[in-house]
DNA sequence: AGAGTATGTTTACAACTTAGATACAAAGTG
DNA sequence: CACTTTGTATCTAAGTTGTAAACATACTCT
């Protein structure tokens, strides 16, 4: 699963990467419509985000490249701007998201449009569980287990990345956002309640000196 | 199936045209209410996508003379005009677009409404409540729940996205229209309103640092 | 093997964020 | 002008999340 980011505002670009990483998504970055274009010319993109406001090539011109190719669009357009809105959707996009934005519900549109195509997944099964990605709801037999949106996150994290031994550093990195500084309790505490609720004693490892896996079959 | 396109900006017009077309629907245009009024004399429609606002003759003139013909109609309207809405419906119209619009989101009530009138459907089964879409009217077993516009909309919104979990952003956005600034309180306290009269305190979840999202079964 | 150290687990709690409740004011309607 | 609708302000309740500290376990090295 790949997604094109073309952003030139560096700071939202980042934000955008986060999230996406969070999200367990592989992403390429084109920071004007030259390089976005080459990119795309060269590899498909299960999606692409895109910004309108570019530098040399905008936004609306790349769309006309791109729409051909039957990519999901998903334009990032400044608030108010009314009339962008409605000349990017006729231009074939997918759905809009106005600056500045949520990361979460950036990532809500990006699962919504790939689920359109039939390219993303709602229900993902895991051992005893049953996470439905649509309601944000964790399922266990009979039972609706509740997590915490950080719990949820780092459940999510885990699974799109099961069999992996990873990193405490790139768990935190990935779920929390950017940076968080040094030596901290945070990521074992969560995972203990994790385990705890839902019993997966078994399943979550920890991984002596590198941090934990998800064990599970594939 | 063939839909009547009444609409003057242009742009908007072909966003509708490539919308349907993607679809598979087939289409006319009218660009003012003299054109559209002629066509319709003289030839029968499956719907009317009809702007409110039109030059010469205006929407509601139109509508007039639509009606008797029971086409079926869905008018479309500039954001957050709420009197235009009701006043629409009170004409008989079947739905209503909010400009801008995502055009999936005007092909899922494109859809609708035409299945509504194959199968004679007006009414809306959501738990233990009935909604007809046709007089906007709410009933719970023998009673008619008597809902204000606001909350009326929201609550198709949330039949329509049923057992998606939503945004507070998205929802305030696509119900009341484009930019709303900020926190604010508004989007809570009609949901309380909703779960008080419609006594839906279990189905109406919060989902905590997200928002909204009504379970019912598919 | 066993002491010593590094690393992970558990518990309790305080700070913080978010949602609900209530009252009320502004705006629109008949 | 009475009445409904809708949004704001404000307070309260509830839920979430990270820190600290005590405790337990796993690893290392002699």
């Amino acid at each position: 699963m790949s997604i094109l980011i073309v952003e030139d505002e560096k700071n939202i670009a980042l934000l955008i990467q986060a999230g996406l990483s969070r999200a367990g998504y592989e992403w390429e970055y084109a920071s004007d419509g030259k390089i976005a274009a080459d990119k795309i010319e060269n590899q498909d993109y299960d999606l692409v985000l895109l910004d309108i406001m570019l530098p040399e090539i905008n936004g609306y011109e790349l769309m006309e490249y791109i729409e051909p190719l039957g990519m999901p669009v998903i334009f990032i357009t400044a608030k108010g701007s009314t009339e962008n809105k409605i000349k990017g959707l006729r231009m074939g996009a997918d759905d809009y998201i106005v600056k500045p934005f949520a990361v979460d519900e950036m990532l809500a549109r990006v699962d919504a449009v790939l689920r359109r195509y039939n390219k993303g997944q709602t229900v993902l099964n895991v051992h005893d569980i049953q996470i439905d990605t649509n309601i944000r709801k964790v399922i266990k037999g009979e039972n609706t287990i509740n997590l915490t949106p950080m719990e949820y996150e780092l459940l999510l994290y885990l699974v799109r990345n099961k069999n992996t031994a990873l990193y405490r550093e790139t768990i935190v990195e990935r779920v929390w956002g950017i940076d968080i500084i040094g030596d901290s309790r945070t990521l074992d505490l969560h995972i203990q309640r994790l385990r705890k609720k839902l019993d997966w004693h078994d399943y979550i490892k920890t991984v002596y000196r590198v941090g934990y896996c998800l064990e599970a079959l594939p």
